[in-house]
DNA sequence: GCCAACGTTGGC
DNA sequence: GCCAACGTTGGC
């Protein structure tokens, strides 16, 4: 399958950039929204390129930079009763939820926030900004992620 | 902590 | 199949 880019949310609380790049790989659980599990489901591929976006902080934005290292598989915390992420509706014969694994790439010194990427040129098209976005799970252009990835770089090198 | 926007559920 | 009610997301 044609490489994809993808913008995947995350509140640092549950789990940050710093957490990816300690573990290095780690099991993108518990999306429960139909469009994102789709995304995850049916058109991710290996190698496809993500950027991690810290939802609730602060402030909020892309924090850095991630890899696709595991195709989607269904999500075991579902079946499991009383966890917060059960949903008795997902069977092991039909599962309803699944994840990925997403591996650390890179860390920005500093997230590029919110704002800074509602203010760039090229980007207005991105679902992140646009109001009321709550998909957790987005597929963004080749265009878009460069862009991105170029003002994670650029807020680096201004950062002690 | 507030609240607007959204997705999902359930009554009818 | 409509739509009100509800719970959740997420910026501020």
């Amino acid at each position: 399958m044609a490489t994809r880019y993808w913008l995947m949310k995350c509140e640092p609380s549950a789990y940050s950039i710093s957490d990816l790049a300690r573990d290095g790989e780690t099991a993108w659980e518990g999306v429960r929204n139909f469009q994102a599990r789709n995304f995850m489901r049916d058109d991710m591929s290996i190698g496809d390129p993500v950027l991690f976006y810290a939802s609730n902080a602060d402030p909020s934005g892309v924090s850095g930079l991630a890899t696709i290292v595991k195709t989607s598989y269904p999500d075991h915390l579902a079946w499991k009763q009383g966890h917060k992420y059960f949903d008795a509706r997902s069977t092991k014969a039909a599962p309803t939820w699944f994840m990925v694994n997403l591996g650390f790439v890179e860390a920005f010194a500093a997230t590029v926030p919110l704002a800074m990427l509602k203010a760039t040129k090229g980007l207005e098209d991105m679902k992140v900004v646009q109001k009321g976005s709550r998909l957790s799970v987005q597929p963004v252009t080749k265009k878009e992620y460069d862009i991105v990835v170029r003002l994670g770089r650029k807020t680096a090198k201004s950062t002690p």
